[in-house]
DNA sequence: GGGTTATAAAACCACATGGTTGACCATGTC
DNA sequence: GACATGGTCAACCATGTGGTTTTATAACCC
């Protein structure tokens, strides 16, 4: 279950309109016409977008009258988080000898 | 600088032969024969994914003789994982609810 | 009912991706 | 020099992606 939606989880997140949309879903629920204003882009582009989002398990999205109010689902992310900080200790090992190092040949 | 790489970052993270590879790279330098070697794969085809994850700036290649070896860069990765981290507040919040719920009406 | 609003769905285009094979180029070994 | 090894590069194929436009549908307003 775990990796298999990596997969879809972070091709959702490699994609800046998807990325922002995300961000604006944070402050509240929006409808799909509220997620498309800011992007420079077709309605139906933004909406297909949104699709992905969906797909991914990072949104979903109920009917209200006319209009598809989106919500965020965060639980993808952590899973994302999770999987990345299997290397925290790595990453801070590595700055922190390059640092030393330039520290110590200061050039 | 940082939005530009996160596009790169999550798309190469977004394959799990390359994902694969960097946990190949977390225990220490390979060689691009011994991380394609797990891989039912061609070998170009594993050199091509060798080649997306060092184009997203997360493994380094030099050469030794007549092998490339293969060493992981975490920045990108620590940079992504910043970025997830924004929510942690939301998702967790959002589970918190989530189970305060289920408690709360136990069916 | 007729018009407007919010969205979906389908067809299409250009380009990227994941994979293959085959030719090629170094480097090391005999 | 001859040959195997480790790897790159280019061409190709099928499929996916990001975008468009057009058409359709469902809900609300008058």
């Amino acid at each position: 279950m775990v990796e298999r939606n990596l997969d879809t989880t972070f091709t959702a997140l490699a994609d800046p309109t998807r990325r922002a949309m995300l961000a604006a879903l944070s402050t509240g629920e929006k409808s799909i016409g509220e997620l498309a204003a800011p992007h420079a882009m077709s309605f139906a582009g933004a909406s297909k977008h949104v699709g992905v989002l969906v797909r991914a398990g990072l949104v979903r999205r109920r009917k209200v009258g006319r209009q598809q109010v989106c919500t965020l689902e965060a639980a993808p992310l952590r899973d994302a988080e999770q999987w990345l900080r299997r290397w925290e200790g790595f990453w801070t090992h590595r700055l922190d000898a390059l640092e030393a190092a330039l520290n110590e040949k200061p050039q």
